[in-house]
Formats: C-alpha cells, structure tokens, sequence
DNA sequence: TGTAAACCGCAAACGCCGTTCGCGATTTGT
DNA sequence: ACAAATCGCGAACGGCGTTTGCGGTTTACA
C-alpha cells in the first residue's frame, strides 16, 4: 500500500510537491522536461493537442508514466503556464514613470499570448499561482508603490490589464473570423447599412497603448476622464 | 445511403439547416428544447455536465438521438450561446446619449453573465454567429449611429466592451479564489508588504461603469484622458 | 550487510466522452 | 401502393484522463 509522491489523495499543490523521492531509481525525465515537451506541443499544435499520451508520446513513454511527474493534467497545465510567465523577465528596472512601465509590461504580455497562443484558454481556470506567476505580481506591485491608493485597488487593476491584453490578443489571433453564414442579413438593417458604409481608414496604430492607458488611469487614479 | 438532415458532411451552418425534414415521422423532440434541456444543465451543473449523454437523459431518450437535431456539440454550444443572448431583449429605444445606452447594455451583459456563468467559457470560441447575437450587434450599431468614426472601430468598440463585461464577471464569479497554498511568500517581499498594509475600504462602487465610460469614449472619440 | 520499504517504467484496464452506424418502425410524396 | 426519407434506439468505435498491478531497481536503516 504504497503512496507515491504524485499519485494519492492531491494532498499538497504542485509547487511544494518535491519532484521525487529518494529511495528509488533515477527518474527517466523530469517535471522540466515534460512540461517544456507539453509547451512546444502546444505551441505547433494547439491546446487540444497536449493530451497526457501525446505529451508522453513524445518523450517515449505511455501515459501513465506521467502521473509519476505529475498528479493531473490540470497540474500539467498550471505549470506550463507558469512556466510561459517566467518569459516575462527579466523584468523591466523602473525608470520613467510607473504609467509608462506599465504599458511596457502591458505590451509584454501582448507578445507573451502572441507566442503562446494557448495561454488565453489556460490563464481563466481557477488554480494555484506559480512562484512564475507571482514574481510578475510582486513586480507589479514594486512599479505601483508611488501610486496612493488601496492595495486591493491594485491588484484588480493589474487583473483588469491581464484581461485587457487577453482580449487584444484574442482578437489578433482571431482576426476577423467572423461568418455570418447561415442568416439571412436582410433582418438586421443597421448592420447592413453600416457594412455598405465606405468605412474609413483602420484606426489601429497605438490602440492597446491608448487603452491600457486610460484603463491604468481610471482604475487606479480616481477618474481623470469624464467626458460627459 | 440516405443522407439525414442533421448528420453528413455539415455542409451548412446550423442557423439555415431546417430542423426536420418532410417524409418521417414527427420527432418526439425539438432543437429548442434540447438548448432549453442544456441551458438548465449548464445552469446548475456546470458546463462540464453539458455532455450529450447528460442532455438526452434529461430529455429521457439516448445521446445518439440527438443528432437527428444538432450535427455536433458545438452546434448545442452556439444554439445555447444564442438562445442566452436573446435574453438580452428587449433592447432600449434610444432616449439619453449613446454614452448612458451603452453603459445600460453593458450592465444588463454583466446581469446575464451572472445568469448563465457558463457563457464566459463559450463565447470566445471561434463559431458562427446566431440571430440574436446579430440582432444585438444590430441594435449596438443603432445607438452609436450619431457616433462619428469608421465602421470598424464601432465594431471593435463593441467587442471590446464585452469582453470587458466578461472580465468583470468572471472577477464577480470567481471571489477572489487566489491560493498561495503551496509557495513561499518570502521570496516576494512587495507582495507582502502590500498585504502587510491596512488595506483601506474596498473602492468598488460604480467601477464597471466607470471603466466602460473610460473604455467607450476612449475608443469611440479620439483620445478625451491623456493624464501624462 | 541484509532486508524491507519506497520508487521507477510500463501496459492494461476503467469509465467517461463525442460521434457513427445499422436496425425496425413510421410517415410522406408521387 | 410503394419507395424514399426520417424517426428513436442501442451498440459500437476511438480517444480521453486516470488508476492499478506488476517486475525490477535503488535507497534507508537495523
């Protein structure tokens, strides 16, 4: 009766799971290994693709033998995770003003769901932060120290910027996928009048810049805009 | 080699493909009330227990008859997201600015976020759009009708404000589940400075609307905030 | 040093999933 | 009337995450 290290009741999270024991033989691979083998899977050929068998087919071995790593897939995926936000560094020493590392940092993150596609199906589920994850909390907050306001304002407002660059992301991997398909169009008359339009120039240039800008400043300085 | 109206090679989106032919008999059930089966499942169980044995068994019959109705499962998941969204109706006649019409949407978005949580993991999926998503599409264009800017940014406008809406949600549902369980806080040290801190009074109040005015103005009028 | 406990890789198996297929029965178009 | 199309149904297929039992290997400790 026997209670390996990864297998049993999940009485402890992934991060303070030591990654083996010391009476057996030497492990074949390493918690490392697999998830960088589960990253690269990812990254080629989606997140559909990082099944346990996959990711263990491509180390050479079943996929049971995972478990011996790992105690779940959802443990799987909160390191690759991790592991993807350690990309971040190093981070950025502050220099100018706490507005502008942040968008900088924003633009980061940008890039890191640009490389990791995957991240936007992973990043929502509920689980434990890695150290990964929060040493890019920590440095957040390090940026945020000169800033006068309740520490809870902070963090949400560091949520809401990781959600906000989520959905850029989001919406230059989708790239205008949308098909009306299948609907007869004559039903919706504002629509079509808008789509007949001539429609100017694509407004793009610095727009994630511009909205994280105003998304920083509202959430964390009272409100400076008010247009009304 | 008859070739069923729901099964073969999904030749047409479900929105045009008539829900039952002429020749058989009359179906003991209909595509509504599959979605309408599925929604009630999602709502209280989860989306996870929206699985097709799950759904023909709250209907009293077997997973495979169901697609006699739906091709697929993504086919129940854009029929669900669809059916949700028609609750968004009736859409407001216009009286106020655009500003305020908008800011009334993107509340009642939240209230169905919060009425049908399962939608936050189903609508960033790539699908076909439905009618009643159209439909609000439609009536989003119609409000911002007096808005002077190109089509494109209206439209990119309006994605992202619910995306928006869905990040508050998801925040609102979620509850703060962050879990340091498992790692070492010393290595972080402005984490816990800042949790060390007192914390003032939880500045939430009307934060979604000021952050949709913010975003809205931000997006649709050129640059109004430019705290620098 | 001997031995028992702990750990390794592996392959088979379990239960769930989405989906397909073939069947007999039923209704409709011509 | 008869053929074509559709119905509900149950069995089956392949894939999934995960568990389990096994023989072999390594270590801790008496």
């Amino acid at each position: 009766m026997s209670e390996t290290a990864a297998s049993g009741p999940d009485r402890q999270p992934i991060w303070s799971r030591p990654e083996r024991g010391s009476r057996g033989p030497a492990p074949a691979h390493s918690r490392d290994a697999i998830v960088v083998a589960a990253i690269n899977l990812a990254d080629t050929e989606g997140l559909a693709a990082v099944s346990m068998r996959a990711v263990a087919a491509a180390l050479g071995t079943g996929a049971g033998s995972l478990y011996r790593y790992l105690s779940s897939r959802d443990d799987l995926l909160d390191l690759m995770t991790d592991r993807a936000v350690g990309e971040l560094r190093p981070y950025p020493q502050v220099e100018g003003d706490w507005l502008e590392t942040m968008v900088l940092l924003g633009r980061r993150q940008l890039a890191l769901f640009g490389a990791h596609p995957w991240l936007l199906d992973v990043i929502h589920r509920p689980s434990g932060i890695g150290p990964q994850s929060l040493a890019w909390f920590d440095n957040c907050i390090r940026i945020l120290e000169p800033v006068r306001c309740p520490v809870a304002a902070k963090f949400e407002t560091i949520a809401m910027m990781t959600g906000v660059v989520s959905l850029f992301a989001r919406r230059e991997s989708a790239a205008g996928a949308f098909s009306f398909a299948g609907v007869d169009l004559a039903a919706y008359p504002h629509l079509v009048a808008a789509f007949s339009q001539p429609s100017g120039p694509a407004p793009r240039a610095d727009l994630v810049e511009r909205t994280l800008r105003s998304l920083l400043t509202g959430l964390l300085l009272g409100e400076p805009t008010d247009a009304g």
